[in-house]
DNA sequence: GCAATTCAATTCATTTATGAATAATTAACA
DNA sequence: TGTTAATTATTCATAAATGAATTGAATTGC
């Protein structure tokens, strides 16, 4: 039996008419009305006399409203119980993610974020360095791999589609490698400490030595600036070239793996009601992003 | 707020799982994990934990879990009252009864009810579960014992006239016990969980742990199977037996107390002309059937 | 007797909820 | 380290519920 048809009953019954009834439940005339007849099938009983002035209870209606009252106490001590449980939203998330993620994808997520909770503080630390979830350095991590530390909550929620790039000035003077033996010849921009490319290019087959890195750094955001400025060819993610001025892809035919983008979290998210807010619009705010796939437009 | 999501939440809270908990309210799994997201929305609380194992209560969910089911309460007290209004004798009558009882007893008297009543519907629980009459599990339940809830009418309506059997190919290989001694030296038929069989034998002074009956199931019809395969010595009753080709009755001088048959169904149901009706119609037609002796002769 | 008023009932376009199928996730186990 | 099984989450086409506007019906007031 449909619980809400008890308090439709119970309100009919108390203000007399439809009209009044609805006005007092927030929902609509016809709906309440609806509500009632409902019921009425669903136990067999005729409630209401409709009349003139209204709905008049019936014999069976009458004996039934004592019962509806107390249902009606009991959903009032647990809506009263519930709200003595709210948990403030009200309060700060720590997020930590990756300066290219924090510096090109996150700003206008978390200003959407931001705009619809506003009661949640943010925090971002863009940062490369795996932070300790449980240790409470962020509430939310923001990472290009599936999270390993134990008791952490991790969802995958979209790819970053990556390709190899360069600037066309670069290729003018250089020329553009047809394959990964000419591509090995040129000026590659790589990262200095971090084996984050040395690693993925040898998933492709690719040996590299750090050495055959004509310009290197680890901060990623220096390193997509020193491609665009035509230092050399470097890899990227495709959403980062689209729409930039003189990028060229090369390589098409090399597959470079898409990264993926997952959410981590403490086992807090369970019972936070602020970072699982937070957590939940990430998700879908990220997932919605056209990341994966090389975008040829970028019309904003 | 919306009070089927607090029928939803306790569903939850009782089952433990999603799925178990859909199955039950016989709502999908989808529709009820959107309705505990839309009551943690609602009242902004995080009531679950989202794991493996299923949905676990968090803190402020188990504080609420006491209120949900007073409201259950309630619901089902309308409910009650609510059917025990119904003057139309057409509608359903939930009957519940032991399996045996089910099986074996009730068919041709349910189907003399559906001949003689054609206006109700009957469903018939086989449950050997003692049903809650105030959740209206059920309408009438037939019960091997003397209900002791409150607020419920209850009936004796006949006995059922118990006896020790086996199959006479048992007795061929193994003997045919004259004591009680030799008795408990046979393999005897026993229940797995139930006590029924073992408290009924520490009635009669004898002691019997549950290890001592080589063959045991809580299906009360696959129990009297076994003893009609020749699998072991049973508890059966006489009407079971009667006409069984090969079923031997043994330790005729250990008077077995005869199992009563009790009617039960709530007070606020004895309004309803319908389970009226049933009720009536049960008590008649089980307090005429032969089910107190031994039946030598099973003519139909 | 006639209009005005006050209701419930109906209609229909829209919104919302639902469920079947499927994906994703994870804890235990081999 | 992979595999399996159990569970929650998502997707999308469909069904159901909803409400604005309207109609219909009946009583009141003049």
């Amino acid at each position: 039996m449909d619980w809400n048809l008890v308090r439709s009953f119970l309100a009919v019954a108390e203000n007399g008419t439809l009209a009044a009834a609805a006005a007092h439940l927030g929902i609509s005339q016809p709906t309440l009305g609806r509500h009632i007849d409902a019921l009425e099938r669903d136990i067999g009983v005729v409630l209401f006399a409709r009349g003139r002035r209204g709905m008049t209870l019936t014999e069976p209606g009458l004996s039934l409203v004592d019962e509806a009252r107390a249902m009606q106490a009991e959903a009032d001590r647990f809506s009263l119980k519930a709200a003595g449980n709210v948990q403030a939203l009200s309060g700060t998330v720590r997020i930590t993610a990756s300066e290219i993620v924090s510096t090109y994808i996150l700003p206008p997520v978390l200003a959407r974020l931001a705009n619809a909770e506003p009661e949640i503080q943010i925090e971002l630390v863009p940062s490369n360095m795996v932070e300790n979830l449980l240790s409470r350095d962020a509430d939310i991590a923001v990472r290009m791999f599936r999270p390993v530390q134990n008791d952490v909550i991790a969802r995958k929620t979209n790819e970053l589609g990556m390709g190899t790039y360069a600037h066309e000035d670069y290729l003018r003077r250089f020329g553009t490698p047809q394959t990964t033996q000419e591509f090995m010849r040129h000026r590659l921009v790589g990262m200095d400490r971090s084996n984050l490319i040395i690693d993925g290019m040898r998933n492709l087959g690719i040996t590299a030595l750090r050495d055959q890195f004509a310009i290197r750094t680890d901060d990623q955001v220096a390193y997509w600036e020193l491609v665009k400025a035509g230092a050399g060819i470097g890899f990227a993610a495709h959403f980062l070239a689209a729409g930039q001025p003189g990028i060229r892809r090369i390589l098409h035919d090399v597959e470079i793996p898409a990264l993926p983008i997952w959410l981590a979290s403490h086992q807090e998210l369970k019972t936070s009601l602020r970072i699982r807010r937070a957590m939940d619009f990430l998700y879908q705010n990220i997932k919605a992003l056209p990341l994966k796939q090389e975008q040829h437009v970028a019309n904003e």
